[in-house]
DNA sequence: TTTTCCCACGACGGT
DNA sequence: CGTGGGAAAA
């Protein structure tokens, strides 16, 4: 009896085709992980390859690391040497050997998003554009979405440069990475460009790396964005044996530049692929998997599946309306505590939600119930205040290229230098082609901060120094020495708030972490230690989670993908919530349909129970909106579906009647009818095709189309600055314009 | 010139 | 509700 032998017959199919390109359709469940971790086993143990000829590329590094291990029990010796880990940290490890032949320094600092912003508030200023007019906000994901589809900024110029503003965009984009290689630093984006840009101007670095990495798999990969692909197609195009996993209904990455495209048409890029379709699902109940079928199936031009599986039925998909968010953060914890005194671990559930803004109440909730709960990323550890600083004070001491960094500690602690004299030592640093660093060091030499002099020149001598004390301690030393010289601990101990006592713990995290890597490593040194860390800023989520942590886990829906909880409590299930204000005011229907997918992503993690909660009244942007329950629970089949009671003297419009198993919740409050909050109907329309209207997003169009569809119109308008959109009317809002 | 305080504004998701 | 930017206060 081999391993193999416990697999179906379409994973055992993906198992043994090692060669060639193939696509691996996976449903929700079906054990694409399981099948690809044995496919690795199965390349090592059977065909004799290298563990280091295999490359297995996730697209979170909690995949990566779940891979990783289950990859280490099947594999006995040498699974260490293969490569399992995400686009970004494949990038980043092998950029740091290469990126010299692209004219950076090989110790790049990785700018995460809050570096990414304060750069550009930098080059808006230095460009004296009109932050009115370009907010930093869109312009960034303007050229994020540029970089994504692997556009340099002249290329950009070239394809959109007909107007005025693109051209700015082309301006502002150009002077962006000039300014992110005066810094030696990449943007997460930059990652997987500069190794695109590697890989084409130095032919043998490629072939070094297409001979390397013999066996290419990629998991997500209708998450995969265009210079993803470009990547992926580069690796593979010399041996050819590219096995992609994937399901086009768990695209929820589109925002990112995601293109489902590379899915659909794998088989038109390879012509010569075998695709292999797992249906068979293992994970949920009958009812849990009946539900988000139906909800699947309201979204058009997907590859039709049929999802199938021998689980039990279980028990029905449980909904519940609530009052207010505080009520319905109330009935999920109580509904956690029964389910706990009935003998379910705390790690077997999990609370998922849209937004992270929805995580605070409930962890007030558990808090007050003493249920040891662990939010995946709420902040990443190294997003912290305090650890940016303490790591910028570490890259200054290593190099002083990154003008950020600098900036970020120059005043902190106060030290009396303030924003006209970092911007005045800023505009010597560009005259003279320096860094901000070597500007501060040079300060006699300008005139203009002739009054911060004195305290400037502390400040370098203080870097001076830690450099110096850097020589000859480690790096816990030179820390610990930071903290001490520069008053940082002091300071926080003298504010005694619980504030300032968490960051006080954070540091000493920090401290064993560089313990930690000082053990580990047989040669620890500052710089090697940051580059390891700067990976960490593409760390998110559970990496200090211990796997015998018996904690409810909570986290949004993009967080949860690819995992499973017995339990599963999705909150917030309303209209302008999930799906969200944004996707539905955008008119697109393509946007709520990435919306239903995230929802679909988000039933099939559960494996026994789903509880489906929504409150009627909730605190959204400071004030308190009224919210129609969401259209996607009206998308699951009744015969799946228990809608429970809210202490209700009201009539129920969806009737069941079955036993009721679970009584969760006991919310006060007043009833709720589901009938309650349909659509209006949007009447009459005062515009007609052919006139101009105007959008509160999209600004003004034509009318082109007009039909009527079930309970709304279907609009479709030319605008001006965006192009065609189809809306429905009664979300659109669309006003009349009179030329 | 720096720091503090207050008001306006803006909201999804994550490598 | 939280953050960021700008004006008043030190």
């Amino acid at each position: 009896m081999s391993i193999y032998d416990t697999l179906n017959k379409e994973q055992r199919e993906a198992v043994f085709c090692t060669e060639g390109p193939l696509l691996m359709l996976a449903g929700a469940g079906s054990g694409k992980t399981r099948s690809l971790t044995h496919r690795i086993a199965y390349l090592i143990e059977e065909k004799g390859i290298a563990p280091w000829n295999i490359l297995a590329i996730t697209f979170t590094n909690k995949a990566a690391q779940e891979m990783r291990e289950r990859v280490d029990s099947l594999v006995g010796y040498g699974s260490e040497d293969i490569w399992i880990s995400t686009f970004h940290a494949t990038c980043s490890r092998i950029l740091r050997r290469h990126i010299d032949l692209l004219g950076y320094d090989r110790n790049f600092t990785i700018y995460d998003a809050s570096d990414q912003k304060s750069l550009m508030k930098e080059v808006l200023k230095e460009m004296k554009i009109d932050t009115k007019q370009f907010p930093e906000r869109s312009v960034m994901s303007e050229i994020s979405s540029a970089k994504n589809e692997y556009k340099s900024p002249l290329d950009y110029r070239n394809e959109y440069g007909s107007n005025y503003r693109n051209q700015r965009i082309a301006d502002i984009y150009e002077c962006y990475q000039k300014r992110l290689k005066e810094n030696n630093a990449l943007d997460f984006d930059d990652l997987l460009v500069k190794m695109v840009d590697l890989f084409q101007a130095n032919p043998e670095v490629l072939e070094h790396y297409q001979d390397r990495f013999r066996y290419i798999m990629v998991d997500e990969y209708q998450d995969t964005n265009t210079v993803q692909f470009l990547l992926v197609s580069l690796l593979a195009k010399k041996y050819c044996n590219l096995c992609v996993v994937g399901d086009d209904d768990q695209s929820i990455y589109k925002f990112r530049g995601a293109n489902i495209y590379n899915i659909l048409n794998f088989e038109k890029v390879f012509p010569d692929a075998q695709v292999i379709r797992l249906e068979q699902n293992y994970r949920s109940t009958q009812n849990i998997l009946n539900a988000a079928n139906g909800v699947i199936a309201n979204n058009k031009g997907r590859k039709e599946k049929k999802l199938w599986t021998e689980n039990q039925k279980g028990e029905l998909v449980h909904f519940k309306q609530y009052d207010t968010e505080y009520e319905e953060a109330e009935g999920v914890v109580s509904t956690i505590n029964f389910l706990s005194m009935r003998g379910v671990e705390y790690k077997d559930m999990a609370i998922l939600y849209r937004t992270n803004a929805q995580s605070r109440i409930f962890e007030e909730k558990l808090k007050q119930r003493n249920i040891p709960y662990a939010i995946v990323r709420g902040i990443s550890f190294y997003d912290r205040k305090e650890i940016k600083d303490l790591m910028s004070y570490l890259k200054v001491v290593d190099s002083g290229m990154d003008d950020l960094s600098v900036k970020r500690i120059i005043n902190v602690p106060k030290r009396g230098i303030g924003q006209t004299t970092i911007n005045r030592l800023q505009e010597f640093a560009i005259m003279n082609q320096m860094s901000f660093l070597d500007a501060v060091f040079n300060a006699d030499e300008i005139p203009e901060v002739a009054r911060a002099l004195a305290k400037l020149h502390k400040f370098a001598d203080m870097i001076e120094n830690f450099r110096n004390y850097s020589m000859e301690h480690e790096i816990s030393e030179l820390l610990e020495h930071i903290l001490d010289v520069t008053q940082y601990r002091a300071e926080l101990e003298a504010e005694g708030t619980d504030e300032s006592i968490s960051r006080l713990e954070d540091i000493e995290e920090l401290f064993n972490d560089i313990a930690y890597y000082e053990e580990e490593e047989e040669n620890p040194n500052l710089r090697d230690f940051l580059a390891e860390k700067d990976m960490y800023t593409l760390n998110a989520g559970i990496d200090n989670l211990e796997e015998e942590d018996n904690k409810v886990l909570l986290m949004t829906l993009h967080n949860a993908k690819g995992l499973e909880f017995n339990n599963v409590f999705l909150g917030g299930m309303e209209e302008g919530v999930f799906p969200g204000y944004g996707a539905m005011m955008s008119g697109d229907e393509s946007e709520i349909e990435e919306e239903r997918r995230l929802c679909y992503v988000g039933i099939t993690r559960a494996k026994e129970r789903l509880f489906l909660s929504s409150a009627k009244r909730r605190m959204l942007r400071g004030q308190t909106q009224y919210n129609r329950h969401s259209r996607f629970i009206d998308e699951i089949p009744s015969a799946y579906l228990d809608i429970k009671k809210n202490n209700s003297t009201h009539q129920e419009v969806k009737k069941t009647d079955r036993p009721v198993k679970y009584q969760y919740g006991a919310g006060a409050g007043k009833p709720y009818n589901l009938s309650d909050f349909k659509i209006k109907p949007a009447g009459e329309l005062n515009y007609q095709v052919g006139d101009r209207v105007k959008h509160i997003k999209f600004g003004v169009g034509t009318v082109q189309e007009i039909t009527k569809g079930g309970r709304d119109y279907e609009v479709s308008v030319d605008f001006d600055r965006v192009g065609r959109k189809k809306m429905f009317a009664s979300f659109a809002k669309l006003k009349k314009v009179t030329i």
